[in-house]
DNA sequence: ATTGGCACTCTAGGAATTGGAGTGCTAGGC
DNA sequence: GCCTAGCACTCCAATTCCTAGAGTGCCAAT
């Protein structure tokens, strides 16, 4: 495909995608030639827009009707085209404070930044929890309920704190309890939650006779602990209805499809994940996410990291019409600063 | 008013009603004269219509669209003329096996419950966390972040656990550490949260010289964790796109209504309180709640309990044309159920 | 290559029409 | 006095028809 649109086009491209972001109507060759601030005639930009028709990048609703951007033809104004506005200076000392309020826990720095992403953005901010496999352990304690039951207290990292609740077949004392603890938390000290897994799982396939009780009762507890998945939730959704604002999103059943999305959360995080590896921002325009449901959305995502480590993403999801010059700063710098602010702990 | 309907009048009513929640199509006097049973004309049948009007039971939306009930007319149906239809056994058991999963926490069996009653019931469920006043105090322990700042883990009951970060003027040593929490778990120890709070703060008003100084630092650790606001959430809601399927809501400015006061919670939260004081199923219908998004909605309630204690309250938000002949004894059964489960622990 | 002109297409919206559903009223029957 | 049949009336929902407006595509002229 011939990719290089001569300057003229591409001027009148991105004027006409600039102007439909703005007011979601279909751009007709009479409006575009007035906009453009070229001295062409109508007839002119119909030949050109009869062009980029063709290439893909706009498409017509139906005869008389204007045109309007393809999925394509958002693709090439983000990639080639877009002049993005940085932030202003006082916003993001006002993002900066709101983040780094010290005195709360991950998960409510996590919750700020989705609000934040969707107070902003008015459209959905969706922010992952942060990724434990490198997080440091750090101590663990364990409670003994009734009915061999027992609470397991976790702490991970500097404040992240996991109880999990597990079923036991023997009875053990207080103190059996707490010996066991220190030595998990003898051994297990300052290793990362991935190493800590797949040593207890080494341990517990050599349960052997040669081990004392204390050992055999620790690692059989460590086991089951990290034995269970983290049934906590993987992402912190805010704003979703702010969609319920676009036109474009107005039919009931795509906004359903959407909001059950966002509750199941499977496929919103299956897509999520696909971004962790990307370096900056990443754009996905409709279909390209591969999911039906985002046919009319996009979604704009930025990783983050804690020391340098990548721990998560955190997206903006809304209609393909939308302010992609003002979101990606947004996406961009709220990413910088979660990862800052949750550097500082 | 004259209160008292005579039988084939509320047999009629009753028809009637139960038609309309069954296929949400007004009624006519031909079509209730046929299904109603009873040997009169179409005529009669308007006469009486036209009286079921006056009182304020009925309701038409135009000249000839026949009529549908009133707010006031579902509460007299479901006050006097209801016939509730108990749960099938075997629900009732699956039911109870999914509720009574003992290898969970407090908060994933409020999660289930509000799941349970979504998706028997297809509308929104909504559960409160358990209240914890009452709750007893059980262990509480410090850990010491960086930057004089101290995570505290704070065990209640049975198995539920809360953490928080406090900041300090003062570094402590691990060691002024460990007493401390000792110290505190010693004096409060089987106390109810009330009485804690009470306690702390007492003993904070009189911090002087004549303490010691394990003694001071505990009690201030102490007052300052309990000074803090429980911030996790207050509710736990499911099923809410389930509304979206209902034509009276399908308005898209009500539901986005609806749905902000789900995720700012405060007026919902406010209204559920005023049910836990009830006995045992509570209904609000349309207006009756007295807030505006619930206009075109009932909430049927219920609430449970822990070892005799009232702690919480569940329920079902849905169109007031709901079946709540079905789904009373669903919310009546589930809170039954839910306290059980809960006071098993 | 660009432009003006013109015929053509499509839609959104309004006006008019029609059929169906249901009511209210009245007069007559039990 | 209650019930009923009959009838005129009302209102809505769906259909059709029409028109104005917007925009295109193409062609011939510059």
């Amino acid at each position: 495909m011939d990719n290089q649109l001569d300057a003229r086009t591409q001027h009148l491209f991105r004027v006409l995608v600039e102007n439909y972001i703005n007011d979601g109507q279909p751009i007709g060759s009479r409006t575009l030639a007035r906009v453009s601030d070229l001295e062409v005639s109508p007839a002119t930009v119909r030949n050109i827009m009869s062009d980029l028709e063709v290439l893909g990048y706009l498409h017509s609703p139906h005869t008389s009707a204007g045109r309007v951007p393809t999925a394509q033809g958002y693709r090439l104004f983000v990639d080639t085209l877009i002049e993005v506005k940085p932030l202003k200076s006082s916003i993001v000392t006002g993002l900066k404070s709101r983040l780094t309020d010290t005195n709360v826990t991950q998960k409510a720095v996590v919750e700020t930044a989705s609000n934040l992403l969707s107070s902003l953005t008015h459209m959905a901010g969706v922010v992952t929890m942060p990724k434990h496999d490198k997080a440091a352990f750090r101590q663990i304690e364990f409670l003994s309920l009734s009915d061999r039951r027992i609470l397991a207290i976790l702490v991970v990292d500097q404040k992240e704190v996991h109880n999990r609740i597990i079923h036991l077949d023997k009875d053990y004392s207080a103190s059996e309890l707490r010996e066991a603890a220190n030595y998990l938390n003898d051994i297990l000290a300052g290793r990362t939650l991935h190493e800590v897994r797949g040593l207890l799982l080494k341990e517990l396939d050599s349960v052997r006779q040669d081990m004392d009780d204390l050992m055999r009762t620790a690692i059989t507890l460590g086991g089951k602990i990290f034995a269970q998945e983290d049934s906590s939730q993987k992402y912190i959704v805010d704003g979703q209805t702010n969609l319920m604002e676009f036109e474009e999103l107005s039919n009931v059943d795509k906004l359903r499809g959407l909001f059950d999305a966002f509750s199941q959360k499977k496929e919103i995080l299956h897509l999520l994940d696909r971004c962790i590896c990307a370096d900056g921002v990443q754009i996905f325009i409709g279909n390209e996410s591969g999911y039906d449901v985002f046919d009319d959305c996009s979604v704009v995502s930025a990783p983050y990291s804690i020391n340098e480590d990548v721990k998560g993403v955190l997206a903006v999801v809304g209609p393909t019409r939308m302010a992609y010059d003002r979101v990606i700063p947004i996406v961009d710098v709220t990413a910088k600063l979660l990862s800052e602010a949750l550097n500082s702990d």
